[in-house]
DNA sequence: CATCAGGGCCCTG
DNA sequence: CAGGGCCCTGAT
């Protein structure tokens, strides 16, 4: 599906802002619906119906921030539908999020303040829709990593659509509800395994509107959380994800898988990852970051997925087991 | 070759 | 509330 250049919205964030970690999570591994290099990151997304092809472009600095959103599509949109598209980017990428209380209450603690100094400006955020993050979770469960990846290309490849755009080629996810037609079988084929069940519940409540996200963002956390717990396949692990990547939560950190229980035991407590921290001693050492556990506890995870890029750090190869 | 654990969750007893 | 089963893959 080839798609032109139908518009350009401009988004000035509040400031700092950090533009590549901001949009590029290297620890959020590619599985072909999004490029980054330093400045650009083209990403597709379905929005209302239609599949677009975005391309964030840094046209600003740390401390005079500017995104340029050059929009592709098939269908001119209309100014309503930009205007939702331009809401919905700036709540997913958090580009009005106020970082200032945050940095000025770590300004002393020798953990953080070194990282939010690399970081500043870096927003947590996550360019999927709440289906999409649910298909996603689902996937990642009990998984490798390596295996999340070839699990989310097979669905992508075969219910997404290939969109051309700017010269690149990049899978758009489909549209939520529509696995409808698809057998619980056929997306066994695709090895998904036992997940093929939890995807098509998932799918079903999406089809019959059983869940509204964005009337699920103006409910508080522990309406979220349960709602979130009641469907099918999602778990504690799950809600925890689509907790702080979805709904923004900072304050909420009760869940440590044993892969980042390892990861954590080295960075915050310098112990061999064959010989972890207890899960309930990590979360209690985060309690120190108080209302802002997640953001501090992401400044530096994000860190050491940036130090990857650069440098070799045997320990965590072995962990992340591509 | 067999066995096992892995970015969990459901279901049963 | 503990523990078995579940899909597939690559490591041992």
């Amino acid at each position: 599906m080839r798609l032109s250049k139908t518009d350009v919205i401009t988004i000035t964030p509040t400031s700092p802002f950090n533009f590549d970690a901001t949009f590029h999570k290297p620890d959020h591994f590619t599985s072909g619906d999004n490029i980054w290099q330093q400045g650009i990151r083209w990403q597709t997304w379905f929005w209302r119906d239609v599949p677009l092809g975005l391309k964030f472009i840094n046209t600003g600095s740390i401390n005079k921030p500017q995104v340029t959103v050059e929009v592709f599509s098939e269908p001119q949109l209309s100014e309503s539908y930009t205007k939702s598209l331009k809401q919905e980017i700036i709540y997913r990428y958090n580009l009005n999020l106020d970082l200032k209380p945050f940095y000025k209450q770590f300004a002393k603690d020798k953990t953080l303040s070194p990282v939010i100094e690399k970081w500043k400006g870096m927003r947590p955020g996550h360019p999927s829709s709440l289906y999409e993050y649910l298909i996603i979770g689902i996937i990642l469960q009990n998984a490798t990593i390596k295996r999340s990846v070839q699990m989310f290309q097979a669905l992508l490849e075969n219910y997404g659509r290939l969109l051309n755009f700017d010269s690149k080629e990049l899978w758009c996810f489909w549209k939520e509800g529509g696995l409808h037609n698809i057998s619980e079988l056929e997306l066994r084929q695709l090895k998904v395994g036992y997940r093929a069940k939890y995807i098509k519940k998932i799918d079903d409540y999406f089809y019959e509107g059983k869940i509204d996200e964005l009337s699920l963002r103006t409910r508080t956390l522990d309406e979220q959380r349960e709602r979130l717990l009641n469907l099918y396949g999602v778990g504690p692990a799950t809600v925890w994800y689509i907790l702080f990547d979805v709904f923004h939560h900072w304050d909420f950190f009760n869940h440590v898988s044993p892969w980042e229980q390892k990861i954590y035991s080295k960075i915050f407590f310098n112990r061999e990852t064959n010989n972890p921290v207890p899960v309930s001693r990590i979360l209690k050492y985060f309690e120190r970051f108080g209302k802002y556990k997640q953001l501090a506890v992401h400044y530096i995870w994000e860190n050491l997925w940036w130090e990857r890029k650069n440098k070799h750090i045997p320990w965590l190869e072995k962990e992340i087991r591509l």
